[in-house]
DNA sequence: TAGCTGATGACACCCGCTGACATCGCGGTG
DNA sequence: CACCGCGATGTCAGCGGGTGTCATCAGCTA
């Protein structure tokens, strides 16, 4: 006899992504959630620090992946092609076409309210500035850095939007691959 | 006799921003800031949609400003020499050398609290939209405009975090110049 | 058997924020 | 001059997010 069905966070979770897909995020309450997770809005805010942070997990595992891949890039990479590297090895681990039609879902409940906006943004400029201390560490100087950080986050940015938008013909790697070159001609043309 | 003192919205801002410096963001609350401003807290929420607008004012200004530079540059401009001069108007015309104190002080207050810079970026994120919308209606195709938008956007960040920093040696028009050069550099090295 | 631990519940509370309605100087209009 | 409508503000009640604090109690360990 359990005292209680494990996995609270897990079904947290669930709860929270059916009731924002039924009636939106800023409809569903943590009582809710709480409610069909079994049990209390206390508990909801054991495990995740506020109401948007259920919508991001791992955040933390993906930023060390990519500041590790960067460190570990080869010494002859420069500091553009470093970025890349780990943007592609991150869609190969994290963003396979299975996992393409959640990261929709999650990609249109998140378009949908600008608080959820707001957290992602600060998401990605935490990967930016993971990525520029590995470049510093790496020994490129700023604002270099910080820029090709930045850079490298708004190709995985709006390589990810093209991703969830089109129905899985290519890869979420190759399409950073092309927005790469793309923002190098758009850029260098000047 | 008039029935209330003018200029309430103004009141509320000047109360905000010395309450912010003395106390913090977070320590401060709402009804302390409509007190001190001889209002009452639901005055407040009648000029700020919230708590955290009150320290980003003129947002909507500076958004038409650079979209309207973008959309006035001469055809001969690529897309990033049409983000770099908008930018650099602005520069000249909302971040002038008697600004700079007051910049710093506000980028503080921002630097201390995630909730303020979540903030910042989503505005930061409205300019690279409209930079991005501004440069589709010259003929940029995506994604290219959006690329170019946010980088554009990541040479501002840059550059007004130097001239923040540093003690007014040099205009921020000029900053921005030498970080887009630094962009150029540094991507098209790869 | 006794005690400790760790996840959860229960409860009170603060603060950000909103809707609905009341107040009343001022400026115009007959 | 009397009236009236406007618009900025006040008042009040209430909801939802978020936190501090203590109680509970199955299961492990001694």
């Amino acid at each position: 006899m359990v005292r209680w069905e494990p996995d609270a966070q897990g079904r947290l979770r669930l709860a929270a992504v059916a009731l924002f897909a039924e009636n939106g995020y800023e409809q569903t309450t943590v009582a809710q959630i709480a409610a069909r997770a079994g049990v209390t809005e206390r508990t909801f805010f054991r495990y995740f620090a506020d109401k948007r942070e259920v919508l991001f997990p791992g955040g933390h595992d993906l930023e060390t992946f990519l500041a590790g891949h960067v460190a570990a890039a080869p010494p002859s990479a420069t500091p553009l092609t470093a970025i890349a590297g780990a943007l592609e090895a991150a869609a190969a681990a994290f963003f396979t076409a299975e996992h393409q039609v959640m990261s929709r879902q999650r990609h249109l409940v998140i378009s949908s309210s600008p608080d959820l906006q707001e957290r992602e943004l600060l998401k990605l400029a935490s990967f930016a500035a993971a990525f520029a201390a590995a470049l510093r560490e790496r020994g490129v100087s700023e604002p270099g850095a910080s820029l090709v950080a930045e850079s490298g986050v708004a190709v995985f940015k709006t390589a990810f939007a093209r991703w969830v938008a089109d129905d899985a013909r290519q890869g979420l790697a190759g399409i950073i691959e092309e927005t790469l070159a793309e923002l190098k001609a758009v850029v260098c043309a000047s």
